[in-house]
DNA sequence: AAACCCGATTGACCCAGATCAATTTTGACG
DNA sequence: CGTCAAAATTGATCTGGGTCAATCGGGTTT
């Protein structure tokens, strides 16, 4: 893929950025912040570039600050799964040494804020609230994980579509606010390798939620039009 | 399930503790040591005993000591996933804030070091080292997990099993050291609602490894005839 | 050692979701 | 606006693994 990567010349702030209030920054005080600022940079990525792939060595942390990722996992001969999506105030990358175990693909364009792993670590050395912080973004992550553990090894196509609507129309109302119509950004390949499904069995199911007056399917994403009638299917 | 469960009246010492240099005490100091032994009771589950349930609000951590156990996960309608088999030397509940996300049960008699949140959370709180030893563990987990993402949404009945024989072994070897033999002491069922599958295709699974030369089925577990075949099976 | 229980195995059959194969829709570009 | 390419939908068919139903041990109780 041809880079289109731009690394922003000059600084920002952190002060005014968009993820001050949820990311991993949450734990620093004023004065920490302006000593953060000089560490991570805004970098751009474009739709379906490559942020970091699995088994590379970790040398940066990342903030995603604006857009979608998807983070997946390949077999040797092509299957891929994908483990997450990621939306803006997530912190990826968090392997304090070692490789990372999984890659991150822009879905659409995306900034993140990325920061050089020797001199984070340094800066979170004499800073335990940040570990702290971490370490919680840690631990709901790997509910989340554990969530998608049942989802994958337990659940029908019909719930899984379900669950996966509700689950991602969940994290933008808790980012962007409440709405009804809920935009997907991935493809429905994209669905399919979250899911552990194909994509016939996809984009079937959309339309058999479509025909029971569930959801209406519009371009870049779906309307909920009956979210009780999703939430009975998700929860099975 | 009537209690059988035992605290141990009287202390013992951590410096001889079976788990000492793989569990997260790994990262204290003799000093330290002598202070956290006070923190940690011995406490004794009997088969089949639950320790803790998913949704109970976390009062306590754990260290396992000596034997297996199941962590696991319910749908409302009773499917079951198990999203893991803890050994000895791995660290539970971690969840500072907030309820267990799963339940752990006892597979065979249990041994655990049982932490009360508060006293263990007041240890940490000026031993960055300690916190840092725990996000290392949840960081590891994290990525077992997403492992077993790919595994449970990717891969099929075959390579279900055969990777988690393999799987198992390694855990197993890194604790006792080589052996072809590997011990199961979980149920079938246990196998099945860990890798999302039903009883009857892992037994039958298990036949057919087992027809094909690659293991041999004993009481209490398999015999690892031809690794090759079985890794190759895992790999695909 | 007979009776019983419970987990594991095996067999027969079925079905949810995969696979294969066309369309149809959408979007990018000249 | 027309042309192409990629994504999504839809249909027809197939199959891996689930379901249902015996049967088979191995251990424990009496």
């Amino acid at each position: 893929m041809a880079s289109v990567t731009m690394i922003e010349p000059n600084g920002h702030f952190c002060s005014d950025c968009a993820v001050r209030g949820v990311a991993v920054c949450a734990s620093l005080d004023p004065a920490e912040l302006r000593e953060f600022e000089h560490l991570g940079r805004r970098v751009h990525f474009a739709s379906g570039e490559t942020v970091f792939s699995e088994e590379d060595i970790t040398t940066s942390f990342f903030n995603l600050l604006e857009g979608v990722m998807r983070l997946y996992k390949l077999l040797p001969d092509g299957r891929r799964q994908i483990v997450g999506f990621a939306l803006p105030g997530d912190f990826l990358g968090m392997n304090m040494s070692g490789r990372h175990n999984f890659s991150a693909d822009a879905i659409g364009a995306v900034t993140v804020c990325q920061f050089a792993k020797v001199p984070f670590g340094r800066f979170i050395e004499d800073r335990p609230h940040l570990l702290q912080r971490i370490n919680e973004l840690a631990i709901r992550e790997l509910s989340q994980a554990r969530d998608h553990m049942v989802l994958l090894g337990r659940r029908s196509a019909d719930e899984k579509v379900a669950t996966f609507l509700l689950g991602w129309r969940g994290r933008l109302v808790s980012l962007r606010g409440s709405s009804n119509t809920v935009p997907l950004p991935m493809s429905r390949q994209d669905i399919a390798d979250y899911l552990g499904l194909t994509i016939e069995t996809v984009s079937r199911t959309f339309t058999k939620l479509e025909r029971h007056g569930a959801i209406e399917i519009v371009h870049g994403g779906i309307n909920l039009r009956d979210a009780a009638r999703v939430e009975a299917l998700a929860a099975a």
